[in-house]
DNA sequence: TCCTGACTATTCAAAACTGACTATTCAGGG
DNA sequence: CCCTGAATAGTCAGTTTTGAATAGTCAGGA
């Protein structure tokens, strides 16, 4: 229900069209919600089915006609009711991509020193540029710290564990 | 592929049974991987079409005959190839489930507040159970630490957040 | 004026996923 | 011996997701 509760967010705020509403998400949200074009047709036409929100034509110039939803009041009810749900749960992350961490041992070190440089990199790169990421006004500005906090503490962890490798393997000791 | 990864990961140790994967999965892996039974027959039937593994009939006593499945020859350079690109890339992590906090502005501090407290304490429930974990052998421990030191990160970004929130809003001062 | 590449806006067939179900074995109590 | 609940093992119908395609607009260059 996530992905419905940020599409009511946004269409509360103002009446929006569909290819505009996944452009905005694309942008802005990238870093936190990834919602294909396809997807995001789909659930709005789930939602106008649920009665969530309306659709209606909106002819424009010699465009063809685009299809602009607005919230209804059940709709806004929903709103409410998801928001606290969502902001009262923990969600436990998973991490489901970096299952090659379990099956480090099928590699000696000294291969897999070399490949952990590689991703070590690329996340340095990634959180040098969140931290750029100008300050936006108001509650988006939350989004960037949260992803921020995690890609820090991602980055800590991968120094420390490239650490321990190098200093060889966890021979048990007795 | 990040499935796929681990299934060849787990049958290059030991060829084993469709339902033998996936209880050991959710057993061990729950806090990284969710895969669903049906999920992982669907991937283990489209790898034995690519020619990864290969799937026989075990009979044992009266039971009803359990399907088997080994890695082939290509299925662990497939194994290989996966692993080197699963650790050598960074996999930006995605928090759609954090959605409400782009929506936080929706409330009222007073509102959030509480909520955001429940979240809180559930957090930090888990991550206790998480440190509380006996150490795995080997390559397993890496993915219980790898989730401590996220949920730690989470539960320090929240009690700022929750702070801040406390502190009065982000009002534009100039 | 016609062409090209980029943007706007949406749709669709095919692939991927899951809730709910079937069917069997087994251990223990009555 | 029969029943029940738990564990084992897998399937299937229906839902959800996505890569690729469709179709129009617009700006700028040749």
């Amino acid at each position: 229900m996530d992905r419905e509760l940020l599409l009511l967010g946004l269409l509360r705020r103002e009446d929006m069209h569909g290819y505009q509403l996944t452009e905005f998400i694309n942008r802005n949200l990238a870093s936190c919600v990834d919602l294909k074009k396809p997807t995001a047709y789909y659930l709005l036409d789930k939602m106008v089915e649920a009665g969530w929100i309306t659709r209606s034509e909106e002819q424009e110039g010699s465009r063809p006609p685009r299809h602009v939803y607005q919230i209804t009041a059940e709709g806004e009810a929903v709103f409410q009711h998801l928001l606290r749900e969502n902001l009262s749960t923990h969600h436990p992350a998973r991490f489901t991509d970096d299952i090659g961490l379990a099956l480090l041992d099928a590699l000696s070190p000294q291969e897999a020193i070399p490949l952990l440089e590689r991703r070590r990199a690329a996340l340095a790169a990634e959180l040098e540029q969140a931290r750029v990421i100008p300050p936006h006004s108001g509650a988006w500005q939350y989004v960037i710290d949260h992803l921020v906090s995690h890609l820090a503490a991602e980055l800590d962890w991968l120094e420390n564990l490239l650490r321990r490798l190098a200093e060889g393997p966890p021979a048990p000791e007795g």
